[in-house]
DNA sequence: ATAGGCATGTAAGCAGTTACATGATTTA
DNA sequence: TAAATCATGTAACTGCTTACATGCCTAT
């Protein structure tokens, strides 16, 4: 059960509600964990129960109450000893890969349409990810930033974030191409042998 | 159900068993897609009931015999229904990156040594995804291999591959040296403020 | 008026993980 | 003789996805 310690790490920079963490983790905090809404829901009435989180009512004017949360001691407890246990290995899930695997047997068509879309949102990505960067470094150079600021890990989850979406953009590109050219020639029979 | 697909693809390239199918699916098929054994056979027998593969009896001497499943035209047909309809979104979970994202309100040292355990694994599975490469590459070059190979699909797989591991044993190193350095010098209280 | 954003959930079903079970053969 | 590899599963549990449900407010 790890989701509850994406959401504990998610509320180490504020308060917010099942709504706002949604958002954060429609785009996965910074892309490295995603969760529905009704996951979230859940797990932070499970989180509050155990004590690792507090919730508090927001009322609000012009639009519906809501309720936001923070990490306990027992919840930062809990994140240390979580750190302090083996990590489980990468996991990576892409349907787009296989069907690259695959081209070969394949209607190559779709696919490239499909990279070339895939190469567009990675674009999108990155841009927004720098910008995020940019903001948290403020008027410092990163290296400066890096030594002197207090709170470094959002920084250095961002540049994770940066190089997997640079190299998807730059992984998706290639592959369109290779393949649309695969299209126009015609292909030799009886191909190269080791 | 996608498993259902990936199974399909691994099979592409020759006959295998749901043993032969767990060590690909173990290191993920070319670390897009991970399985359990477990999962494999149950996945091959409703792929075989739905006539998408069919399965062969081999007789071994020295071992137990076993059970190899070819793709069916049906079973291409799945797969190329599958590559028309739109992927979902490339799926990360990253137990690590979520640690280095609570970095600041935790003990560093255990996080460090994951960095550096993954950032070795990320190295030793990255020469083996270029020694994959070369050997499907044989004496061509890159650029002649995939305009008159045949079978481009798990080469362009493993590039990106490649460039995944890449970027995580760069990424792992990076973040371990910049919170080793932190961990040496004193922290600055009342940090740069936007 | 209608669409979209804010806000919070329930319920059912499916997929994935963990644990267990068996048994032969080869290698250290 | 112990450990590792080959080979194939079952069972129980947990977690994730999909669909549904509700209702108010704001902007077009």
């Amino acid at each position: 059960m790890a989701l509850r310690h994406a959401v504990l790490t998610a509320l180490l920079d504020g308060e917010y509600s099942g709504y706002q963490l949604a958002k954060i983790f429609d785009v996965g905090v910074s892309n490295f964990w995603y969760a529905a809404p009704q996951q979230l829901y859940g797990e932070l009435a499970r989180l509050e129960r155990d004590g690792l989180i507090v919730g508090r009512r927001v009322v609000q004017a012009g639009r519906p109450n809501k309720r936001v949360f923070t990490v306990t001691d027992a919840g930062l407890d809990e994140l240390d000893a979580f750190a302090a246990t083996p990590s489980k290995p990468l996991f990576v899930r892409d349907d787009l890969a296989v069907k690259v695997q695959a081209i070969d047997h394949l209607d190559p068509t779709p696919v490239i349409a499909q990279l070339e879309e895939r190469a567009a949102v990675a674009t999108v990505k990155l841009a927004r990810f720098e910008k995020a960067l940019a903001d948290l470094r403020g008027e410092l150079d990163e290296e400066e930033f890096l030594q002197r600021s207090e709170r470094v890990g959002p920084y250095l989850a961002y540049l994770g974030g940066c190089r997997l979406e640079r190299e998807m953009q730059g992984w998706c590109s290639q592959i369109a191409h290779s393949l649309r050219a695969r299209a126009a020639e015609p292909r030799v029979k009886g191909a190269p042998r080791s």
